[in-house]
DNA sequence: CTGAAAGCGCTTACAG
DNA sequence: CTGAAAGCGCTTACAG
């Protein structure tokens, strides 16, 4: 084992308290004692002992970021922003993911890693506001994503509703009439989470389009796979839109896939728009028009949040924060011919 | 804040030791006294501190992992495979990333979090084998990927000479004679990776074909965009190689991608393949055919050989194990035409 | 089978 | 400007 601050004051000829002034760069030391306690600490390598600081203080330093699923590239660059966002402030991050399945989220919220974690941020995607009723934990939590909760929470997600709709209309702008919606949840999922899908209905009203349900097609869940099924299955019903809003990227890119596969060219016979603007869609063959939602702003936000909340800020009360988003406009969506 | 230990002891009228005993299910307990203290707890909301009870033993339950870039599907299946893994040995993840900066790496391995990780996964890119000699630290440190070191710490990685060599060889046996590498490290990057460009050559010569240098492209990193530039400075350099052999998956993607750009056709005119096989990989229109490194193998290699050294398990000498590969063939490789 | 006490490595009032 | 002491919430020999 290293060293511990007493060894120091040993070494140094100096009380403890003094090595632990010396330490977190107290004012009020003098040079010379600076000194010579920094030798001692220098000749026993020693390095001060977090766990027990906080324990201390009742504090870790960490907080954890809760989200579905990490191999769906949104959450793991927003992960990576929050992990800078959150070194920023001295905080490291620990990373869980749910699998976006309610247990896991309730389990999470209720503070598993009780005492281990200050902060907790949440990316929940069956977690229900009840579940949220109950929660006993004191360390703060903050909730990302699509849903939205009646609960006093802070709570960081774009417009959902309006970033869809802009979707939507750029689709409609080029002239495209039977726009597909590609993952909603299914019937059986509890309260689907429809933001997007409200979008998509409430622009085409405005545009004065029929809202089509055999244009929607339920998902089990939001990966590639998922959108390739839900493609097929809007196909398979004899439906031939002329422009796909998938609700996310790996949905719309899989949709692609089965486009291609079907001797659809995107854009020239369907066009394709996604959301989350993954690195990914930047680069597949045809570059995917998508709704960029600011991750930086979100990771910095949420992060912002919980430091505030753990420096006891006075007057804080739970916010539904919305960042900015944009609409990326790439070569999977054009005109309609 | 919550009850602690010996509220709980004094609401049921016990000592705090007979608490601690219940809590960590020691035997020895009257049902009649563990019952007792059991609705202590309950009534009270008990839940043990974790940092304290580690305080106290010296360990925390959590290990490190620390990747390049959360931002490479690779990294982050990986990083799931790995929360995984250590969730089956009642361990948490704290998740880094380096940037694959040396300077990171450094601080990383040399027990940056001193003391809140009982033990590090550390994925290096240049980082040296003399950046380990002075390690001080005692917490287990095991080293991913391809860089193989001179060093007394256990590596997992799977054996990436000969899976270069498997894939290279499946492009020979379809006909391909000029064969590109994309990805080397450029020159000036110290002691380059160079495992999988060692695989290629190897694998060429044994075929009796030449190694010409005109068709290795270096790389700054290895994303997509490397991959595109990579791809251009070969096609630039007028050479029209029939086949594409890349460091990964995303290199190999952002190639693709150049190759559609400019009118060549997978696998008709260019086969290629890639190394990782993320999913995207399976999606991307042309399905890639690529190495396929057992992920799961690596995660569960990796935290079991973390868990055992932490349990202190004799005679374990430093190992490099090597977990299984596989070539994955789908659609980006045909005979040559 | 249960209790009283020490100690893990820190920080923080409180003195001086 | 520095020191002696208590205590954060646990576990662990040591008694009984």
């Amino acid at each position: 084992m290293g060293a511990s601050l007493k060894d120091v004051a040993q070494r140094a000829g100096v009380s403890v308290k003094t090595v632990s002034n010396v330490v977190n760069n107290y004012p009020h030391v003098t040079p010379a004692m600076r000194e010579r306690v920094q030798q001692a600490i220098d000749e026993l390598g020693y390095r001060p002992n977090l766990i027990a600081r906080h324990l201390r203080k009742g504090r870790t330093g960490i907080i954890a970021l809760a989200v579905p699923e990490l191999g769906n590239p949104y959450f793991a660059e927003l992960a990576g922003a929050v992990i800078d966002a959150a070194a920023r402030h001295d905080y490291t991050v620990l990373l869980d993911h749910t699998g976006g399945r309610r247990e896991n989220e309730i389990l999470v919220s209720q503070g598993f890693r009780a005492h281990v974690i200050d902060g907790l941020i949440l990316s929940p995607i069956e977690l229900e506001a009840e579940d949220l009723l109950g929660r006993s934990e004191d360390a703060p939590l903050v909730l990302l994503g699509e849903r939205e909760y009646e609960a006093p929470y802070d709570q960081i997600a774009i417009d959902n509703v309006a970033a869809a709709r802009s979707a939507v209309r750029h689709l409609t702008g080029l002239g495209h009439r039977r726009i597909a919606f590609l993952g909603a949840r299914r019937e059986s999922a509890r309260r689907p989470a429809h933001l997007r899908l409200r979008g998509w209905r409430e622009e085409l009203t405005a545009a004065g389009l029929p809202c089509d349900d055999s244009l929607v097609a339920a998902t089990d869940g939001y990966g590639r796979v998922d959108g390739a099924a839900a493609m097929n299955a809007v196909l398979d019903r004899g439906e031939r839109p002329d422009a796909v809003f998938a609700y996310n990227d790996l949905v719309a890119l899989g949709a692609m896939r089965v486009l291609t596969e079907r001797r659809l060219r995107v854009p020239q016979d369907v066009s394709v728009v996604g959301f989350d603007d993954i690195e990914e869609g930047r680069f597949s063959p045809v570059a995917l028009t998508t709704v960029s939602p600011d991750k930086q702003a979100i990771a910095r936000l949420a992060v912002q949040r919980v430091v505030a909340r753990l420096a006891g800020t006075p007057g804080l009360e739970p916010e539904h924060i919305q960042p900015g988003y944009t609409l990326t406009v790439r070569e999977s969506t054009a005109r309609r011919t």
